[in-house]
RNA sequence: GGCCCGUUGGUCAAGAGGUCAAGACGACGCCCUUUCACGGCGUAAUCAUGGGUUCAAUUCCCGUACGGGUCACCA
């Protein structure tokens, strides 16, 4: 076989070489341990946590004044959904990822570009021509039904899967059988001609999981698909190569083609990267676990999180907790600090698949929140309720003040309450401060029966003082309860419960409930302040009336 | 089916050849408390399994089981 000739006849147009590529895209000119890397989601308009999970690999990067990159694998024409790189961009900015370099919403900046696989594949051909010329590449004038039943005969022999060996039938065509299919118009596929041998293992160093030993890749995998645009595999290499990529961070699911990635590499006289194979999230399905679903599973997708309206620092923070062992130690030191001070390392990954814990993220998220500032969750709660819950936005910035200090009652302090994760969660928690969306709830118990209610709701009413201190306020509970035959202290009540008609608790749940429509709800004295005199006694009363 | 990865309590997990096998979430119990919460304290695990190496293995090696992944001109 004449090599210059087939790849001058396959590509007649690349006269550049890899060493002209070489020169345009230099080493990098970083400190020696700077990490390069990057997220390379290809645009399908679904944005999951995944994609969010290996932007961690932003971390390692600015922690080593690396460098962090967005590169867009559209190699796939027919899975491309408009919008889907703005989106990507979108999302990763709303959790504060920043990228160095690489794609933008209309361009891209950085010195390695283009970074978007479809404008480099005059690059990629140069590189595929390279192989061609050296025997390591050659054209494959399948068809999908020659694929298909290659397939069925393999798997009715109980052979490996594949194109190799004695299934790998233009592998070895001459010069001229090869220019008569061309001349047809056959479409064609650029293979790789595969030396290895699956007896050998090849050893490769994993950031996360140490040395994986893999089987040497055997077969012809495809380069070049018949459009002339590289597949994945080819263009990984010969894009982390360029873009001088030191560390790829993916989901472990890569770890069955890692052989052919590490063959291309040595073959082509490349350095590796540092392959780091994520562990992937998991999801309980009875009672087993299974990879997290894009059709099954709307956690999946980054969108749930953010309409849910948790705060991006908690996602953040449960990702982490998620992703390196020491974090939640860190945090429980540096309550106050943000995540991103946290330094992070690979080699506290977990190997394993991880359930996905939303309850877990519930708590983080309520930790993250109960500390903050009411100024903080009131602009925190607007911005999502401008997206998500119009009507509540309108009435948070017509009563704005009113809604501050619902917000701050509780707040502060050694022990702040921790009523609510995320802003659908405090909307709820809310509504009964605001009169336009304050409602009994059905479930509202009867603590006392309906005499014994009126009389303790109207001695309230009657003492009531919105002049009085808290110590005030209370005491005159207490004489009401007591008057009534209740017991001021419920530990009275537990010892001689026939005494009393009940406890002080059974007057602090009714005033609760007439003042709340709930049993939950924050100190009741409190909530009075919020609500003002008016409104207090306008809901007691109407409790009566109930 | 081939190949690869994994397996410590309900969940997330630390850990090292010799430990009473951390911690967090959740659950439950107790305490604190005027209520709702917060908080404090406590309870629950023989590290999948068989074999080997070793004075000693949950920790190293091999097999098995189970779980997951992957075998496309998808990434």
């Amino acid at each position: 076989m004449n090599n210059t000739a087939l790849a001058n006849l396959l590509f007649p147009d690349i006269t550049k070489t890899i060493e002209d590529y070489e020169a345009k895209y230099p080493e990098r000119n970083l400190p020696e341990n700077a990490v390069v890397t990057r997220i390379a989601p290809s645009p399908t308009g679904f944005v999951h946590l995944g994609n969010l999970y290996n932007a961690i690999g932003e971390r390692l990067a600015h922690q080593t004044q690396g460098v962090f990159y967005l590169r867009i694998e559209d190699t796939d024409q027919k899975r491309e959904v408009e919008g889907a790189v703005e989106a990507v961009i979108d999302a990763m900015t709303f959790y504060g990822i920043r990228f160095d370099e690489g794609a933008t919403t209309d361009g891209e900046v950085g010195a390695y570009g283009p970074y978007r696989q479809r404008q480099r594949k005059e690059l990629y051909q140069t590189v595929a021509k390279s192989l061609v010329l050296r025997g390591l590449a050659y054209p494959c004038f399948c068809t999908e039904d020659d694929l298909k039943e290659m397939h069925d005969q393999q798997e009715a022999a109980k052979d490996n899967y594949g194109y190799f060996g004695k299934y790998a039938i233009w592998r070895d065509r001459t010069l001229e059988e090869i220019e008569a299919e061309l001349a047809k118009g056959t479409e064609w596929v650029l293979r790789f001609r595969s030396e290895g041998d699956p007896e050998n293992m090849v050893a490769v160093k994993d950031g996360i999981r140490g040395e994986v030993k893999v089987q040497e890749n055997y077969t012809d995998f495809v380069l070049l698909k018949s459009d002339g645009i590289p597949t994945y595999h080819f263009a990984h290499v010969c894009d982390d190569h360029f873009m001088r990529t030191t560390h790829v961070i993916r989901d472990e699911s890569w770890l069955a083609t890692l052989p052919i990635h590490v063959q291309l590499f040595d073959i082509l006289g490349w350095q590796r990267p540092v392959y780091c194979h994520t562990a992937t999230l998991m999801k309980m399905d009875g009672t087993s676990k299974r990879k997290l679903s894009k059709r099954k599973d709307p956690e999946l997708a980054l969108s749930y999180y953010r309409e849910a309206g948790f705060p991006q620092e908690a996602v953040m923070r449960y990702l982490m907790t998620v992703l390196n062992s020491n974090f939640e130690e860190w945090m429980m030191e540096n309550p106050d600090a943000d995540s991103r001070a946290f330094t992070f390392s690979l080699d506290k990954m977990s190997t394993s698949g991880s359930l996905f814990d939303l309850e877990k993220l519930d708590h983080i998220a309520k930790e993250f929140l109960s500390r903050q500032t009411a100024q903080y969750v009131y602009d925190g709660l607007l911005e999502w309720a401008k997206k998500y819950d119009t009507a509540l936005a309108e009435r948070m910035e017509n009563k704005a003040e009113f809604f501050c200090n619902a917000i701050n009652v509780g707040r502060g302090g050694d022990k702040p309450r921790k009523d609510f994760g995320s802003w659908k969660e405090a909307a709820a928690f809310l509504a009964f401060y605001d009169a336009e969306t304050f409602a009994y709830e059905d479930a509202c118990p009867e603590r006392a029966d309906g005499e014994m209610r009126s009389a303790i709701l109207t001695q309230y009413l009657d003492t009531l003082n919105f002049a009085d201190t808290q110590e005030e306020w209370f005491a005159k509970v207490k004489q009401i309860t007591e008057a009534l035959g209740y017991a001021a202290q419920p530990k009275k009540y537990k010892k001689n419960p026939e005494l009393y008609k009940g406890s002080i608790v059974d007057v602090t749940n009714l005033l609760r409930v007439a003042l709340t429509g709930r049993q939950n709800a924050p100190d009741i004295w409190e909530i009075s302040r919020v609500l003002g005199e008016t409104e207090t006694r306008r809901r007691v009363q109407a409790y009566m009336n109930l």
